[in-house]
DNA sequence: TTGAAAGCGTTACCAC
DNA sequence: GTGGTAACGCTTTCAA
């Protein structure tokens, strides 16, 4: 991205205030001619103690004079825990499927009084990350299982971790997993193609590192499906760009495929369209079938059939993470978490 | 989401470790035989310090033998400040273009040893979201402008952030901004929809709520740029789904309205698709120009024209943060960094 | 009802 | 070169 920053000069403003140091818990005491630890029976409302009205109304005074703001990590050093639940943000953008997801499940989290954080780890490997995370001894991590390795999981737990939950299409030793196992989504599709009569079927594969953990199971699943029967299955790389895929339906005479399982609607769109463009007619010469099920499939000619992905709503989750805080010492457990239906258009 | 969790029973595995607490640099100067300052020294690489090689070793292997990793929480509140960048989760999946943008930004910030939290907010408005950021604090925040005000500005200086930084429409009094005036995308628009001579201009803006803050100034900059001229500019409520798509199509004639500016990529194609059921003829009847220049619109038929939005450079970005936060004391700057340029394409 | 003090895990200063 | 010690900001027990 080429854009150059341009700079415009600040209009006059307020002066800037004097830099002072950040307002404790003790500056409040002062202010208000308490000790420390009224001040945090105020601000704390702790019941096991009563504090005077007058008292307590000099204290908030004095905290809101002040700004003082709690100092979060002071907190949970002496606490000896906190309630933060970890994620590695996405380092690649998943989708809307993904986002809401996630969003739901900070949501729900949120209810259960969890502060939810998105660690950005950058260029971290394995282990490398999973040490990152504990030195921020949350008390929950959830986390693809392809970031985290048994030795990770152990790194978190002994680093407080009451709680480390993977998802994804594999488990992990030492942590619950919420097994998405997308073998299924593979299944239904090699199932659905094979129903509507066609034989020789392909998949594509993406191009783009980072999906092949996703990737790699659906094609398996095809093959899964198909296994004992007449049918023949091919993998198809294809790259998300307008020239790969018109290379790709270039070449497609030669590949004999009458089917294909496109990965996602994403890239079903980019092949339908290139094999559309190449006189591919669809479905009459070659069926097409997406995975996601996206708004933007139904507004295709024709429509696009797609795999409908069932994801375990936030609120489930976010209560399986609860219990597991709750009972740390529980066997880990399995999920299966991952529905996949077909959705049936006029791509197949 | 209906789905239910199935529970699958764990597979024999190896037996549960022994609870222990979780490991300090106490520890590992008690099973290295030196004290925690040497402890401290050796797996910081202190230079001021010389250590024997022997007792480096020593060390070494008692920190890896106990699984020990320092406590960030300790770290930061014996430093009096943290490395820490704060940017809010977003809300909503604000498409590919955002999800780049925030990756890229968390892979400069990293270059320059920073590290990046997303932190999910989820129902605190305003004050009461700037002081739970507070809490954390931050070296510096990164935050929509939407979500901020000049309070909280305070708050979070106060709590020590050495940087604020907004970005959107708008400025906020007291921080540095990235004013990413979606007005230019808007003018940009208008004008070239009046240039292929179009006069009766609609613009669609989103029924879903949390786009207002960009689609009142896109809607605003059409009008800007065509105030004056004999075109007229009307706004257009539009949900994102095919119903109200098909609504709208319905009502198309009687709107009168020979180009509509559609919001982004994906309205544009929700859009098009009803029109074109309509019978409404693309681009004779009715141009139809998007946003995003995703690689979608590409796709359709007629092919989409679209407004490329060019976004900063995480690099830049990232310089920018460190700049602010190496000089906290500087001026709060303004930069415009959102360039908006037509790609025409069929559709307009 | 309030205050004094200990301690959470680290690091930096200053003696040894 | 290495080891004690104080301090970061907060909560909580105990004593007044």
């Amino acid at each position: 991205m080429p854009y150059v920053m341009v700079h415009i000069p600040k209009p006059p403003s307020a002066a800037s205030p004097v830099p002072r140091s950040v307002p404790t818990s003790a500056d409040v005491a002062r202010l208000a001619g308490v000790s420390r630890a009224t001040v945090s029976y105020v601000l704390n409302n702790t019941s096991a103690v009563r504090i005077s009205e007058p008292t307590r109304r000099r204290v908030h005074e004095a905290a809101k004079e002040l700004g003082y703001v709690p100092h979060a990590a002071a907190r949970s050093l002496r606490a000896g825990h906190s309630r933060m639940v970890l994620m590695p943000a996405p380092a690649i953008a998943m989708g809307p499927l993904y986002g809401q997801f996630i969003n739901e499940l900070q949501w729900a989290l949120s209810r259960l009084d969890y502060t939810v954080v998105q660690y950005g780890t950058v260029g971290l490997r394995g282990d490398e990350a999973a040490r990152a995370w504990a030195e921020l001894r949350p008390v929950a991590v959830l986390v693809p299982d392809a970031e985290l390795g048994p030795e990770g999981v152990a790194v978190l737990k002994r680093a407080g971790a009451r709680g480390v939950v993977t998802f994804g299409p594999e488990r992990v030793e030492g942590a619950h997993a919420l097994l998405m196992d997308h073998d299924a989504v593979g299944h239904c599709a090699g199932r659905h193609l094979y129903a509507r009569g066609r034989r020789r079927i392909g998949v594509v594969v993406p191009a783009e590192t980072g999906l092949e953990t996703y990737s790699r199971p659906r094609l398996e699943g095809v093959r899964q499906a198909l296994r004992g029967t007449d049918a023949r299955v091919t993998g198809v790389p294809l790259a998300y760009t307008e020239q790969s895929a018109a290379e790709l339906a270039a070449r497609w005479p030669e590949l004999g495929i009458d089917a294909v399982f496109a990965y996602n609607d994403e890239y079903a769109m980019l092949l339908m369209r290139a094999l559309q463009d190449a006189g591919v007619r669809i479905p009459e010469d070659t069926a097409v079938l997406g995975a996601d099920d996206l708004m933007l499939g139904r507004l295709l000619r024709p429509r696009l059939s797609t795999i409908h992905i069932d994801l375990p709503s936030g609120r489930e989750l976010a209560e399986l993470v609860d219990r597991v805080v709750r009972d740390p010492g529980a066997e880990p457990e399995t999920h299966r978490v991952l529905g996949a239906s077909v959705v049936q258009r006029e791509s197949s």
